[in-house]
This record gives C-alpha cells, structure tokens and sequence, in this order.
DNA sequence: CAATTTCATATCGTATACAATATTTGCTTA
DNA sequence: TAAGCAAATATTGTATACGATATGAAATTG
C-alpha cells in the first residue's frame, strides 16, 4: 500500500523547485554538497530522480556536477558575478518597455501584491524570503512581455544572482532597492516604455555596484537542517 | 561479452552531441520522434543514457518532452521564432563589440578557417553542414568575447535557430549571408567595435526579415537513415 | 458501416542492483 | 610523528527489471 501521508509523491520538479527555492532564499549556501541518496531520503524518492533533479539545476547553473564526486550548489566567479548582471543588462530593460507596453491592470495588482510580500519578509527580518520576491518580481515582468525565451534565460540570470548575492553582496542588512521596484511600477501603470526601459538598467547597474571583490568563503549548509523531516 | 568494434563507448556528451549535429544540419527534422530504445541501440547505451541525453537537450530547447509519450524534435512555433532571433539581436551585437576588443591573430585565424569550411561546403551542396558552421562561427564569436553566460545561451538559440531555419526559411538554395560574416571578420581584424557591433545587428535583423510567416509542415526523419548501423 | 469499447502491444517512468570510482581510515615505515 | 600505502567504505555511474501509461488493432454494438 502506498504512504499517504509521510512522504508524498515526489516529481522532478517538486524536487527541482524546493531545492531551488532553498537556494534562492539563502537557506542552503554554495559549496554545500548534494549527495544523491540524502536528497533521495529528504523527498522520499530513489536517486533516479534526484539525479535527473539535480542535472536540470546544473543546467540553470544552480549546481555544478563533478563527475564521480558529486553535485554542490555552485560558487560562481567573481567573473562569473559581473557576467550574470552584465547579461541581465542586456535583457531586461528591452524586457520592462514590453512589459509597459503590454501590463494590464490585473498584471499591476500581481506586481503590487509581490511588493508588499517582500515588504512584509523585510518586516518580519526575513532577508531571504525577501531576496527570492524580489527575484520573482523581476522573472513576473517579463512574464508580463509575454517573452518565453527571456523569461527562460532570465530564470536562469536570477538563480545566478540568487548565488552572486549570497557571495559578493557588501551591505548584509541591506534594505535593497524595492524603491526601484516601486518607481518600476510606476513607469508600468503609466505606460511610459522608455522611462521603464531606463529605470530597469539603472537598477540593474546599481546592484552590480554593489558587488563586494573581495570573495568571502561561505560555509556548506547541513541538509538537514534546512529540510527537517 | 561486450562488443569491441561496433557500438564504441558513447558518453551522454557524446549522444548530445552527435544528435546535435544532426539537427543542426538538418539531417534529422522537426518534429521527428525520438524513441529511447531506438537511440539507445543506435548509440550502444541503455535508456539511462539517452535519457539524460534528451533531456539535456529539452533544457536547450532543441527537443521537446511529452509525459509518458516520448521526446520529440521541437517545432518552434512562428512566435518563437521571432523571439529567438529577437533575443540574438539583443545579445551578440555587443558580443561582437566585445570579441573586437578581445580579437587576436590566432582568433582571426579560427575565424577565417570557419568561412572557409562553410564555402567549401556550399560549393560541395552540403547546405546542412554550411548552416551548422554558420552557426559556430557565431558560437565562436561569443568564445573570442570571453563571455561564457552569453556563450552559452547563444548556443541554445543557435540550436533554435537551426529549427527555425528548418521550418521558416524563405529562400530555399539561399547562399545566404556569408557576405555578412566576411565584413564581420574584416571589422573584428580592425578592432573596430562599433562596426563590429553594428554589422551583427543588421546580421541578425537581415535574418529575421527572410524568415516566411507561413509554416510549411516537415515530414519526420527515420533515425536509422542518419545513423546507419 | 461507423462509432465505441476492449484488449494487446509498445513505450515511457521509477526503483533497484551491480559496477566503477573516489574518499577515508588505519596500518606501516622511515 | 609524519608520510605513504592498502584496505575498507562511501558515493556516483550505468544497466536492467518491473510497473504505469499511451497507442493501435480487433471486436462489439448501435
């Protein structure tokens, strides 16, 4: 008889997002090792389908796979930092003008719901929670642009940053930039395409300002801390 | 006892790569099926293998995944056929911008290899192969940048964009644009980026002003005509 | 005869078993 | 005691087995 209600049943992506959404909210840190079986015991499924899990993660450039020695949570370069927001900067501001030129009013109400969130996480000292909204705030506009191939690399570009943040970033308690967001929102509601375009790559120049060069090291995450069966 | 000669040892790169190919040079259509047991004796290696192998390339677009009905190669719609090229177009201009900043002799001399090979493939009638090296030259533009994001992603829209051609393309003997790759290499030598930089953007609009609104329909390939045992 | 259902087959989805490789531990020796 | 080696252990890599689902053919019914 199957278990009903200990472990349910697990698929790729339940296993995929929950990782990722650990990672993006800063509970697991890079360098922390995923071994398959561990995984596999976390969501009750056998290491066929972490393996599958965790190749898809590399693929996002969330984890790096050694061959024979296993997945760890990726530790981007320095370099690597600076081309993940340079890349964004290429993308997304063409992303916010179609965004404007596209954000209906419902679209609005989903943006303004997603700020106040991150407002509430910061309230209650969530940093990573707050990180992984403002992530998703980013990934829903171009969503809004209605451009699927963007969006995809932009997953991508955000899982990154989730990772370039938890290395480089210099203010700890940083307050962050939600009041780009809410200028964003702004340009949106008002159908103003080019001052969206502008405000996305000033915010985006911002935050890779912000980038400390010096490369503290961080320590790997017990697993088993962050998913308590 | 394993076979010696016949089936080499083939890794999940090796798979990716030879499939790849293939449909990079349009040996093997749209919307072919590709059924794991038939690739899987193709290659020598269990579905295990083929199974990572294709969905490696799902995650780059070149294939599409069906629940419990197998792998497909994909057709990109006709949207997605713009936003492919649209995105190349934000991309690689100023990837070339970088590349002529970075160019040395010895990239030169790649590059001019690649024009090459592409000639004398269009003088022997392997279309196919011409398009492929068309588009490594692009990939090999994003190398001599240095720009491994980048790099990276322009290798999945380059993968796309071997469909699209494959789907959307107007003129059918077209020798196409080896003229615009030839300027390209005479601005890179230069080091003259904003040339440079220019000359990829119009490359790419060019290209997207050829492709056909109507989308002829493709017949499947037989797997076993591309790779005969 | 057309439409529908049923059953047989083909194919994919997941778990498990075993092989290959890496890592650690404990022993030996200088 | 430190360095090097060898066996034991841990972990990943691949193939296979079995279950689940979809597909297509044959049988049934209106």
């Amino acid at each position: 008889m199957p278990n009903i209600v200990s472990t349910p049943v697990n698929t790729v992506e339940d296993i995929v997002n929950q990782l990722t959404e650990a990672v993006h909210e800063h509970r697991i840190q890079p360098g922390t090792r995923l071994r398959e079986d561990e995984v596999g015991d976390i969501f009750g499924v056998s290491r066929t389908l972490v393996r599958q899990a965790l190749r898809s993660m590399a693929h996002d450039g969330l984890v790096t796979i050694e061959r024979n020695r296993g997945a760890f949570v990726a530790r981007p370069t320095l370099r690597e930092a600076r081309e993940v927001f340079q890349t964004r900067v290429l993308l997304e501001p063409q992303t916010a003008r179609a965004a404007a030129e596209a954000a209906t009013a419902r679209d609005m109400k989903v943006l303004e719901r997603h700020i106040a969130l991150e407002h509430e996480a910061l309230d209650r000292g969530e940093a990573g929670l707050a990180l992984k909204l403002s992530g998703e705030f980013h990934l829903e506009i171009a969503r809004i642009a209605d451009q699927k191939i963007i969006e995809d690399f932009l997953h991508q570009l955000i899982s990154r940053s989730s990772l370039v943040i938890a290395l480089y970033w210099r203010r700890r308690t940083a307050l962050c930039e939600s009041n780009a967001h809410h200028e964003l929102i702004e340009a949106l509601r008002a159908q103003d395409a080019d001052r969206a375009e502008d405000l996305m790559k000033d915010h985006l120049l911002d935050l890779l300002t912000q980038l400390d060069l010096s490369d503290r090291p961080t320590a790997p995450t017990s697993l088993h801390d962050v998913f308590p069966s």
